[in-house]
DNA sequence: CTAACATTTTTCCAACTGGTCAAAAATCTT
DNA sequence: AAGATTTTTGACCAGTTGGAAAAATGTTAG
């Protein structure tokens, strides 16, 4: 039908098996016992941990994705093991084998989320045009926000909750960037490329419209109603936050 | 120190004692009793349903703060009865009396809420100067987002779930009011006093930015720093806002 | 003062939850 | 095909949770 200005990201795969960052402890009752059984050395190789198996990748992937369905429509405690387990198609018992602690779940997805969740800030170049640049990035936003209902969910359910498990990589990591970025803006400021105005609030401002259309979905669905509640509320969506960030609402003569 | 710009509204009470627009479903063991004993006539008098007394206004009142403190912070699902309880400085049992059901707390905390959120637009006034009215909605707001973060993040975790419990007060009474503003934000786009542009996603880019503050809140702090995550960054954010929703980015000549 | 009612506390319980464990089944290696 | 290893299952458990019952204690109108 209608062309889709908002193009989609390629990549439908989120949940990512990351290549463990910190190494996946598994320690799976097995290695344990092989662990006893086999390494009497004592300054020895320090427990090889061993790689993981295809069936281990492909069923912590399964067991991540349901956990992303389940955690972001219920919160971390108002989700089961039970739950996330029936929706992975697998017994409790089974995916505690692969994830011996629901938080371990949950700290997973979180870690994955934040680098998903920084990719399009970071991506905002310094040596582009203002306001293309920051018309691409309200656009990725959105379209992670369209794509990516879940994510942005999950992700707001931990703000709403203090960010417990992941404060200090907002304190250090996250700032780092926006502090990078505000450095960007104010630039062109000084440049006289954009109006001088608070850059940190503006990335807020941009976050905010853009994961409303998530997070707030049911609500912008009720209001607009089954007439404009349809798919074509992010390309509305799209045209409305470009001209609030490029003129705000001042009438402009027509050109 | 600073000025504040942005004034408190004068009210702390947020959590009215609502006088029963759903008559209190109250119920007590003793009102059953009563009624199994005390009324054999078949057609009388439908239960009258005895006035609620001081004691029960107050503790109704205490529990329903105790339970904002505490949904607000970990969701419905996540939240005890004890919890709030203890919150509430009584034990569950007693606690139980007034509400027999914990989804009973959670229902009339969201009723009155959405009186509350709503308010603020209601007050946006057709025959006011434009963007007066719409940067007093904006201020007003932000002062909610401020002085009622809790009441802010209790909404958000709400839509979050897909507002299962105020889905039909969306669709109808939070749908009529906000179709009435469209429209008013549409005479002003028809004589020429705004710019035009979509009404709906104006309002909506109005509910993201000033609840971000509050529900995001954490994330804010992170980024801000301790430099200017203190007080100030409501001022700070008032201004930028003004500047967003006036004149967007674009830079123009100094007046 | 006291009967009638309102409130509070104590005790209890059934369902649910996160998690363990040993044994069975499936898979992989040689 | 046998042996070794990994995966899956079923039974089980201890702690928590929402909630019921009943007894004990206040409170107040007459």
């Amino acid at each position: 039908m209608a062309p889709r200005k908002l193009k989609s990201p390629a990549s439908p795969k989120v949940v990512a098996s990351e290549p463990p960052p910190s190494p996946a402890r598994r320690q799976h009752k097995a290695d344990a016992k092989a662990a006893k059984s086999a390494a009497p050395a004592k300054g020895a190789a320090p427990a090889k941990p061993r790689p993981l198996t295809r069936i281990q990748r492909e069923k912590q992937d399964i067991i991540l994705e349901a956990a992303l369905e389940v955690f972001s429509a219920h919160g971390f405690r108002g989700s089961t093991i039970d739950q996330i387990a029936e929706v992975a198609g697998m017994s409790k018992p089974n995916l505690l084998y692969y994830f011996p602690k629901k938080e371990e779940i949950h700290r997973r997805l979180m870690s994955e989320l934040l680098v998903t969740w920084l990719a399009p800030l970071e991506e905002m170049r310094a040596d582009g045009d203002p306001f293309v640049e920051i018309r691409s990035y309200i656009r990725r936003k959105l379209e992670m926000a369209r794509d990516f209902p879940r994510q942005s969910r999950l992700f707001a359910n931990e703000m709403l909750r203090g960010a417990p498990h992941i404060i200090d990589m907002l304190e250090i990591d996250l700032k780092a960037l926006v502090d990078e970025k505000a450095q960007v803006l104010m630039t062109w400021m000084d440049q006289g490329k954009i109006t001088r105005t608070d850059p940190y609030h503006l990335i807020f401002s941009i976050w905010a419209t853009t994961q409303h259309y998530a997070d707030f979905d049911v609500q912008v669905r009720a209001v607009l109603g089954k007439g404009r509640g349809g798919d074509g509320r992010f390309e509305d969506a799209a045209r409305y936050l470009e001209q609030l960030f490029l003129y705000g609402l001042t009438p402009r003569p027509r050109a």
